[in-house]
DNA sequence: TAAACAACTTAATTTTATAAACCAAATTAT
DNA sequence: ATAATTTGGTTTATAAAATTAAGTTGTTTA
């Protein structure tokens, strides 16, 4: 009846963080920040949790001296995210 | 750009009690627990989150001898249900 | 050169979800 | 009759998660 939904995906700010990967293709950490609205903590945290989950990969560059912290999506963040939506609609879908 | 998430119905377990009365306009605690496959225990807290929110309403009748708890969907439910779809369209619709 | 800022990380706190334990009444078995 | 089991839950305790607050490192600006 009703598909279980990925925990790690099933939370507000990483969510929008692999929404906000998958439309942008890679992002820096502060663009992250502003249009996700969230603090650095908490960013930080929850890049960490997806990435240690492979869902995203982080590379730490500098631009000119600071530095940059850059994120991509990658192919298991993208199936991840498909199969979430399509847990998701075992949810939505439904005849009112 | 990312809408808020209603956290109370952003929770695999309310959001499955939410979508199952949806459909079903009425429903008893023990087929709610078999269709989403809660606990008692963890059931009855979620149940009464979504009934302090007004978001379903709870009425505890008698089956014969034994004790009954019917939950309904509430217009201020369906309504939610109805934001927190849209809300979510937000980081689903990506067009990759 | 000291204060403020940028870009984070780490640690602490709060919140939330889940599970375990419990309770009361009814049914079934002995 | 009464002891054990089941039904239908609730309450309390624990585990996990999210969020915030504090701290770090290096940089720019006054």
């Amino acid at each position: 009846m009703f598909k279980p939904l990925d925990p790690l995906l099933h939370s507000e700010l990483r969510l929008a963080v692999v929404s906000l990967l998958i439309s942008a293709e890679e992002a820096e950490f502060p663009y992250i920040k502003e249009q996700t609205g969230a603090t650095a903590g908490n960013l930080s945290v929850q890049i960490d949790k997806l990435s240690a989950a492979g869902y995203i990969e982080v590379e730490k560059t500098f631009k000119g001296k600071k530095p940059c912290t850059l994120c991509r999506i990658t192919p298991a963040g993208l199936k991840a995210f498909e199969e979430y939506v399509k847990a998701l609609r075992s949810y939505l879908d439904v005849k009112q």
